[in-house]
RNA sequence: CGGGAUGUAGCCUAGGGGCUAAGGCGCCUGGUUUGGGACCAGGAGAUCGGAGGUUCGAAUCCUCUCAUCCCGACCA
């Protein structure tokens, strides 16, 4: 057949391409480094969206939109920030036939314009929480693009938020990671790390930047999500200020926060198998099918049935019916499996006899039949078994590959071989993180909370060192 | 950005200076089928990734270029 998918055995990074084309998600553009967004992979970002702007919601925040263009002298107005983004900017010299007076960048994030309003916003303590987001479009130019995982072109939101504390900055911040891990886990059934990042892997500009780490099929860490602790840095930049209710004069606390349609490249390496995608039932786009099986003689009969069968599902799930008879059911269970269909509904002359249907799911394959009247709360109860199967089966699955390591010649070998996390203590210099880049390919992903504690007592890899913090080492994407 | 590989119909592949570019899958029409990727017959679909060059003649040789994949460098 021509839809083969390469096995995840075979070459890993060849299946998430299969996997991403034929489950129908994505398609490379004419330009370098961009993707189209094909309506199955766009449906399971609207899900992703809908959930995380209502979690946004809950925590009171608002939405808004800044615009796309950027004057290039805004970006050069924080020192780290401009050194981290200078060299994957794109930029608009020529606009109306004519060379601009001042270049503008395409908003790689948007810090920098959003604090050039912000100071405009804000005057009082009484202005205090600004609290908004904005869904859109990103552009970094990046040198090497994979589908979802890093394009040129992105889709994403940015929180931005502004405070009259630190604290509450902080506050924040973890908050805002806390919703991430939620969404993370009880969405996408991927269980997550959190965390702190090093000096050396946090955002250009922010104090401090948490993360969400996942880890992917192929032991590899993959960067979800993150949360930063700007502090002071934007409002002095953008010299945005307030008076506090004491009458002095302040400078604004500031956090930012973004997830991106990594997420679904994220999603497709954390369920997938080699017949396809697997998504979770409460974001995939078509939750439960229907296919009807019938023979020349009682095609009419079985399509009359299998179509009663859907209507009892579609009101209350994303439910598909396939009754194309131009191919056979054994084809349409392939086709629908590589599309990540979390339930199939089988419906033969046997189920009409019997009044039944047969429930098959994807993430086992395992068929169970039920009777025609049960069948919608019976579905209902698989979808949730599934969510919950996919997020423990992932959930073993980096336990399995997660292992506390305290020598770094075992250390290295462990990134040798089948890799995955490595809980390892550090000494929290940057050489030594460095030095086991240069030597291992792995790097920090985070450090996680109340790490320190458990570092006490000991010795810190390659130098012997007492341990400041136990870490978490793995290769990343 | 450096090294490697690959671009021939929607997809996979054959053809490596010479006649009308071949096959499989998919697609269209008709018929038979249908509980794990069905079958028969007929049909449509290609300026051989793009540009330039060599040649009487280029899918084939040369140069440049674009894209994708792999390995590295880089990557909040």
């Amino acid at each position: 057949m021509a839809e083969r998918i390469t096995p995840r055995s075979e070459n890993y990074s060849d299946w998430y391409v299969d996997i991403v084309i034929q489950a129908k998600l994505a398609d490379y553009s004419p330009v370098k480094g961009c993707m189209v967004i094909r309506p199955r992979g766009y449906a399971l970002w609207e899900h992703m969206q809908r959930a995380i702007d209502d979690m946004f919601k809950a925590t009171g925040h608002v939405n808004a939109y800044f615009p796309l263009l950027i004057p290039q002298s805004f970006i050069q107005r924080e020192a780290e920030h401009v050194e981290g983004f200078a060299p994957e900017l794109a930029v608009v010299t020529h606009g109306g036939g004519e060379e601009l007076e001042e270049p503008l960048v395409i908003r790689p994030t948007s810090e920098t314009i959003i604090w050039s309003m912000y100071k405009k916003w804000i005057q009082s303590y009484r202005d205090l929480p600004l609290l908004i987001n904005q869904w859109a479009n990103v552009m970094r130019w990046e040198k090497r693009t994979r589908l979802f995982l890093r394009t040129t072109e992105f889709l994403w939101q940015e929180g931005h938020t502004a405070h009259a504390t630190a604290r509450e900055a902080r506050e924040e911040t973890l908050r805002m990671l806390d919703v991430y891990r939620r969404f993370a886990e009880e969405y996408m059934a991927m269980p997550v790390l959190t965390g702190l990042k090093t000096d050396a892997e946090k955002f250009a500009g922010a104090i401090e930047t948490y993360s969400i780490e996942a880890m992917m099929q192929d032991r590899r860490a993959l960067q979800a999500g993150t949360s930063h602790f700007l502090g002071q840095n934007f409002a002095k930049a953008f010299d945005v200020t307030f008076q506090t209710a004491e009458g002095s004069l302040d400078h604004v606390w500031a956090t930012s926060w973004g997830v991106s349609t990594r997420l679904i490249g994220a999603l497709i390496m954390t369920h997938s198998d080699d017949k396809g995608l697997v998504a979770p039932p409460r974001l995939a786009p078509t939750q439960v099918v229907t296919i009807p099986i019938f023979k020349s003689k009682n095609k009419a009969e079985v399509l009359r049935y299998a179509e009663g069968v859907h209507e009892r599902l579609r009101g209350r799930f994303r439910a598909e019916y396939d009754s194309d008879d131009a191919n056979s059911p054994g084809w349409k269970f392939s086709e629908w499996e590589m599309l990540g269909v979390p339930l199939r509904v089988e419906v033969g002359p046997r189920d009409m006899e019997n009044n039944t249907v047969v429930l098959v799911r994807r993430d086992s394959g395992e068929k169970q039949s039920v009777g025609v009247e049960e069948a919608p709360d019976a579905v209902a109860r698989l979808l949730d078994d599934i969510q919950t199967a996919l997020f423990e089966r992932a959930k073993h699955f980096r336990e399995q590959n997660t292992h506390a390591i305290d020598d770094y010649e075992e250390l290295k070998r462990f990134f040798e071989n089948d890799g995955g996390f490595a809980i390892v203590p550090w000494d929290g210099s940057p050489e030594t993180e460095a030095q086991v880049k240069e030597e291992t390919k792995a790097t920090i992903r985070v450090l996680p909370e109340g790490n320190e504690k458990r570092a006490a007592g000991k010795t810190a890899i390659i130098t012997g060192k007492p341990a400041r913090h136990l870490v978490v080492f793995a290769k990343a994407y």
